[in-house]
DNA sequence: CCTGCCGCTGACAACGTTGTCCAGGGGCTA
DNA sequence: TAGCCCCTGGACAACGTTGTCAGCGGCAGG
């Protein structure tokens, strides 16, 4: 308490009065563009004027200010990432995976959630231009990402993953949700179902409805018809999921297998389905731990997270570095991972 | 490819001239600071002036330049966050309860992965520092953080979290590691246990220690003897905590119940465990996602990783807005969550 | 009608760094 | 010994913004 009685009387800001190079330079009796070759460890100086200049530094706790160097240069070594919700697990080695191109570019990660909200996500997106990021990696939450066409001709490099930009031409990097769901609804009905079940995310999300495309078509490849009843999309909040899940199990002529959009639905899949006395066929989409141990095992459609973001940022790079031509699609394929519960053959 | 031929001929920087307050100043025939004013919605503007200069704004697709805002101003209305792993679940929800703090404070956050590194951490936080973030949320990966005393002391706000910072005094945030680890040592005495082992992290790490601590305390407390065998600490990889884990059940007196020090021990001991007939029981630290679907459910030591962050944030936002006092130390209690796991008996 | 005040606007300096350019001194060569 | 060159160091402007301050014009009151 006593250490921060306000209103000193003196004319110093109260606070991070921090050495500049210029109290470093007087303290080492050298001129101030002396001190800038030391701290950037630029060539000609002597051995001797240069530990003049560092015990300075030492003694002052000087820190370059990073704000008036980008000021200068223009560049920040940072790059902007925006996604749905850093405590969704799925998002988590994808950042990693961001982040470890970045360090290795020696830029830094500035980041934050949409919460799937389109206009928290042009908000957060332009903040970041605002601060001059050298590039942005959007997991874009909106449909409309023509507030950005200013910025991308500017040169902020932007690459979208896991859903395209809408309403521009942007690089984008995405699974393949449409041939996923379709060997996942497959595979249940290789198991010998007819009546499957699609519980996906909200309608305008493109995954969404590139992976009820694929059921779509899996199911009419088998030549099989599909119920308005079998399917639901909306938000992927617990309640709404396990209600349809519900509906579409007790209806007069129940599925008997489910596929589920996401690795959220699926959680909450699981959970209706352990309260089950019957077993019920289940293929989800993404992997997730413990998927294995479970019993019976998830079948999942297993997409790499981290070689999506790995994929986005080494692209956003190549784009920082120079690289042009239009706009890209990078397409990663997803892979079937089989478990025991897309095996489960329908109750006779 | 066509679109970036290297070297045209204008003397303009290749890449990024942005339009400035002056280019808008000129376009809408008024003064610099009068563009400043609407940008910064000031009063003091004539409704007719204020629209020339929002026209002259989007024809040039002007965004103000925030770091030469920030260099001007002195704070960057930003923290950074400093953790081990953005890819571990633990630091999901941790994560986003700091983001939104910090976005309830009009702040932006940068963050960072240590990788258990502390030189790596070291290099991240003075990056971060030289980025003049107004303050730090730091999992400190190292032991010894004199390193940012001058950084505190020049106004840097910095929070510890999940373990205390070394050889300074500083604010931390804590879980009631000991006590959480004594509590869920006892549930398995009480439950009939004598020969109890513990898998943790590496020593040197506080919370592995405390843990330990608490599991010789409930040993202790119980009248119990721990032979050496029966304590292992390590890195979390999951060929050593098997290895460690298969060494302790497979002895000529083996243990008959396991504590995890950690959510990723935890998860590897489920699959050793998983591979054998004799069930073992097992209480594990930290919750995790799907902890009640396995079977037996897992009981666990549940720390609130959200509430760690949000406190931690919260403290910070209040240092940042002239809190003083002495580095305080808040300690968040911790829940048992008895799901099976740890209620099964030792075989007679 | 004159004076004084207020509301609006713009000129200017400053934030801390880096790039450019020039000066001075010491060493080497002719 | 003189001249030249290179090596080191420093003065200065510029990056784009905001805070300070002063000027200008109009309106109201004396």
């Amino acid at each position: 308490m006593t250490d921060t009685a306000p209103g000193t009387a003196t004319t110093s800001r109260r606070y991070g009065t921090r050495p500049t190079m210029k109290d470093v330079a007087a303290r080492a009796g050298v001129g101030l563009k002396t001190v800038s070759r030391v701290v950037n460890g630029e060539p000609g100086v002597t051995p001797d004027t240069e530990r003049r200049v560092k015990e300075a530094i030492t003694a002052l706790g000087f820190r370059r200010n990073d704000s008036a160097r980008i000021l200068r240069k223009g560049r920040t070594a940072s790059i902007g990432l925006v996604l749905e919700d850093l405590a969704d697990p799925f998002y988590g080695p994808l950042s990693r995976a961001v982040e470890e191109v970045a360090r290795a570019h020696g830029a830094l990660l500035i980041n934050g959630s949409s919460a799937e909200d389109p206009e928290r996500e042009q908000e957060l997106v332009l903040a970041l231009c605002a601060r001059r990021v050298d590039g942005l990696v959007v997991i874009p939450a909106g449909r409309d990402h023509r507030y950005l066409a200013p910025e991308i001709a500017a040169g902020v490099a932007t690459v979208f993953v896991d859903r395209p930009a809408g309403r521009i031409d942007a690089d984008a990097v995405l699974s393949d949700s449409f041939g996923g769901a379709r060997d996942g609804v497959a595979h249940l009905i290789a198991h010998g179902h007819r009546r499957i079940g699609f519980l996906g995310d909200q309608p305008g999300i493109h995954t969404a409805e590139e992976r009820l495309r694929g059921y779509r078509t899996a199911m009419a490849e088998a030549g099989l018809p599909v119920d308005d009843a079998w399917v639901s999309l909306g938000p992927t909040d617990p309640e709404r999921v396990r209600a349809a899940a519900i509906e579409m199990l007790d209806a007069p002529e129940p599925v008997t297998a489910l596929f589920a959009g996401n690795n959220r639905v699926t959680v909450t899949v699981v959970r209706v389905l352990a309260g089950r006395p019957r077993p019920v066929a289940l293929v989800g989409f993404d992997d997730f731990e413990l998927a294995d141990l479970l019993s019976p095992g998830i079948t999942v459609i297993a997409q790499d997270s981290a070689q999506l973001g790995r994929t986005a940022a080494d692209l956003l790079f190549r784009r920082l570095d120079g690289a042009g031509g239009e706009p890209r699609r990078v397409v990663l394929p997803t892979r079937l991972i089989a478990r025991g519960s897309g095996e489960l053959t329908p109750a006779p």
